[in-house]
DNA sequence: TTTATTGTTGAATGATCGTTCCACAATGCA
DNA sequence: TGCATTGTGGAACGATCATTCAACAATAAA
């Protein structure tokens, strides 16, 4: 996963999975299968590993603003510690376009983020956090984007300050 | 630079620019070079031609919040008909990381956007359409990783619906 | 027309890729 | 201990890749 993560997919040779595992080059396919089916494993790892505990953070206790700042806090922090983005977010940019099969494991991981963002601001507007004039669908969405574009300037080495200003900025949204 | 951007750079075999260009293979190599050359050279034609545009929207005539709105629009309507993101967004995820000749281009390109919206809300605090509270860096950055949010939506072939919601979203911020 | 230079085409080269074959070790069972 | 099954490691295969070589055509100069 680390390596597909940091690498990207074309960029990952086989030989490299047998290096980063450690196993033999026929265990690693009889486990797994050829380099796509290993591939999607991985993405579904993934998304029970990394991508749960983003939402996880959102439907947990307390204030639902607090917990949309705390994950997007979460975010962020680790976009600034290992600079590879969302393995998710590359994905999609890279093999979408050419990958069914992995445009539809993609979409419908990154569909659970946004529905995840979306039961939190109703939650908000029930706890009265936030004004009922807004469709929380459109905030959803939103703040979905956000977290994109964060992913893309963590790729690309932008500083700790400026990716700070930046959901900093985004957040402000929910003071309105 | 079609084809670059639309499957990416390893995904792009120099074949498929051959055919692509409908020059031969060595014609090619005589006047760009070879494949990482003739990206860089691709890289910069899409800034000329392609970011360009962004720039001109940016620092032209009338109302300034008015100029981000259009540039914001103009980015999202060139999406939602080819989905094919930035191919700077594009390369910054997929081979920033490890190739420091490209990503010299792509950061140095993708500043120049940063700057002119930089240029561009300072002119709209002149014009006391923006409140001095700004820092127009902050808001800089901001829409800035808008946009990048806005082109990983739309090579991940989100609705135009959606994609007009989030931008619409983030517009908002100049509201306050 | 002859010659020198430039540009083009097809085939070849070496490297790397994903994948599989085959021999061998390890393990579970009798 | 003997045997059958499963898992492992190294070498090989075919395909594709970026790149280059060598023969050929086109053009410009004299």
């Amino acid at each position: 996963m680390q390596t597909f993560w940091t690498q990207g997919y074309d960029a990952t040779s086989y030989g490299d999975l047998v290096e980063a595992t450690g196993l033999g080059r026929q265990s690693l396919y009889q486990a797994f299968g050829d380099k796509q089916a290993l591939f999607t494993t991985v993405l579904r790892h993934y998304g029970q590993r990394v991508t749960q505990q983003s939402l996880e953070v959102l439907s947990g206790d307390g204030s639902p603003i607090e917990r949309i700042r705390q994950w997007l806090n979460r975010l962020r922090t680790r976009s600034e510690v290992h600079r590879n983005g969302c393995l998710f977010t590359n994905t999609a940019v890279e093999i979408v376009p050419h990958d069914p099969d992995v445009a539809a494991i993609v979409q419908r991981e990154l569909k659970r983020v946004e529905s995840a963002l979306c039961r939190t601001l109703q939650q908000a507007i029930e706890a009265g956090e936030l004004s009922g004039e807004e469709y929380v669908g459109e905030l959803a969405t939103y703040f979905f984007g956000i977290a994109q574009g964060l992913m893309v300037m963590g790729r690309l080495g932008m500083s700790r300050s400026k990716l700070k200003r930046y959901t900093d900025a985004a957040l402000t949204m929910l003071e309105t």
